[in-house]
RNA sequence: GUGGGUAUAGCUCAGCUGGUUAGAGCGCCAGGUUGUGGCCCUGGAGGUCGCCGGUUCGAAUCCGGUUACUCACCCCA
């Protein structure tokens, strides 16, 4: 059973669906070529030490969702569960830096993290995502939500938001979260019991709570605003700026916090209304201090992760992503033996050509592959019937309009034209 | 890790309170048209009823366990 059983929260993308995620990476790869970021490629794995102190020891993830093996060299490697730390780590590596700032940089690919599956959920999943290192603009952060937006745009879809929040610096972060603290300590007995842990370790993370009990001490939580320091304060005021002027639509929220110890500054999510629980189709913020924090000298940077299924399940719930389904040029029907091989040679030659012929393998009846040609779209149906053979030509059908014509074989060319220009 | 739902043909699903050879639609193959698709008609192939155990004269049906899928919680894209 487990030979013919994939792997838990794992999918297979196959004909039929394929399609559409090739259309899916052109687009990203249109949108990015556009805002001029160029395509980093990392490995599947890294060091288990790069998630552990990039995203953070306290966080779900490296806690429990990581996908560690040890190797025979005695090393412990991760499936990478995110993308940031790795290019993060590759900028450093390659010194990505030495050139011209800022650095923009995108990922397309299968991310790993150990959780229960669910609907746009999955244990391998697919992600999109930009990172541009080296200077703190403002106007970056904005590029940042911006591109994904374009991406959705591109796909036509609609129906999404964004929401935005600053959760500060190190520098003006722990006065509000000592605030934090302050306020929800008599009001610990009203807390949920994942809030009561977290109290001291991550408050910042109540925030989000679902709970009800906690959303009623919640409603009374200071806001981060009136702790954000003056520089903290006017980038805030200054990403909005941008985001006015662009005509962005976006919605404030001061409860958005996010899952990453790296995030610092300005953090966002684009949400859609087509999904169930699983709802973000995008998130991300500025990590100023990431890159110091693995060992290279402080350079601000801001990016943003793409859920690629769950993109496509938004998509998939609006119905106006679709690829069109390839058809053959032409279909060769044969009636075995020499007709067989006259239909090899020619589509042979048409392939070559860049045309796709297709024809029948299984020894089939007229009817058959008829029913085949038309079951594909084929734009045409070629006879290699034995009368015309004679005359060294085949039957050339329409399947539109049903129109025949007698080809010669000796004009492969003629033919070839004719297919080529059948309006793909 | 926790909770709910589901598991019958390639796909979507019927199968009532346990009762003979487990069904339909679609798809697939073939024939009706021995060299011509779509529509129609006829026939055919295809199922250890997820798996293991129990109750029973008898289980797809009832019970227990198990696995998978699925939705939700936690958290996240």
């Amino acid at each position: 059973m487990t030979l013919t059983t994939r792997p838990r929260g794992t999918n297979d993308v196959g004909p039929g669906d394929i399609e559409l995620w090739h259309k899916l990476e052109e687009k990203i790869r249109q949108v990015c070529a556009a805002y001029g970021y160029s395509e980093l490629r990392t490995p599947m794995f890294e060091h288990t030490e790069l998630f552990q102190r990039g995203i953070g020891e306290a966080t779900d993830i490296v806690e429990k969702e990581m996908y560690t093996f040890v190797d025979r060299g005695e090393r412990s490697l991760t499936l990478r569960p995110e993308g940031t730390a790795p290019a993060v780590r590759a900028y450093l590596e390659n010194n990505l830096g030495a050139g011209a700032l800022p650095v923009k940089l995108y990922y397309y690919g299968p991310m790993f993290r150990y959780e229960r599956p669910q609907a746009g959920r999955y244990r391998q999943f697919t992600q999109f995502g930009l990172e541009v290192l080296g200077s703190s603009d403002p106007l970056l952060d904005v590029e940042a939500i911006l591109l994904p937006l374009e991406l959705y745009k591109a796909c036509g879809l609609s129906g999404f938001q964004v929401e935005i929040n600053s959760i500060g610096c190190p520098k003006c972060r722990p006065s509000y979260r000592q605030e934090l603290v302050e306020y929800f300590e008599p009001h610990v007995d009203r807390l949920c019991s994942s809030c009561r842990s977290r109290l001291h370790r991550n408050p910042l993370r109540l925030l989000d709570c679902k709970v009800e009990s906690c959303q009623e001490v919640l409603a009374g939580a200071p806001q981060i605003g009136r702790h954000l320091c003056p520089e903290c304060s006017a980038h805030f005021a200054q990403v909005l700026a941008y985001l006015d002027a662009l005509g962005v639509d976006y919605k404030l929220n001061h409860r958005l916090v996010r899952g990453f110890d790296y995030y610092t500054k300005t953090v966002f999510e684009v949400t859609s209304a087509e999904l169930g629980a699983q709802n973000a189709i995008g998130a991300g913020g500025r990590y100023d201090g990431l890159v110091e924090e693995l060992g290279g000298k402080p350079t601000p940077a801001v990016g943003f992760a793409v859920g690629v299924e769950r993109l496509l399940l938004a998509l998939q719930g609006q119905d106006k992503f679709q690829a069109e389904p390839a058809a053959p040029h032409v279909y060769l029907v044969h009636f075995g033996g020499e007709s067989k091989l006259r239909a090899a040679q020619v589509a042979y030659f048409l392939r070559g050509q860049g045309l796709w012929a297709e024809l029948d393998y299984l020894e089939r009846s007229i009817k058959a592959q008829m029913k085949a040609a038309n079951r594909l779209g084929s734009r045409y149906v070629a006879i290699f019937g034995e009368e015309e053979l004679g005359r060294n030509s085949i039957v050339l059908r329409n399947m539109r309009d049903g129109q025949e014509q007698e080809i010669n074989l000796q004009d492969l060319e003629q033919l070839a034209k004719i297919l080529g220009e059948c309006g793909k």
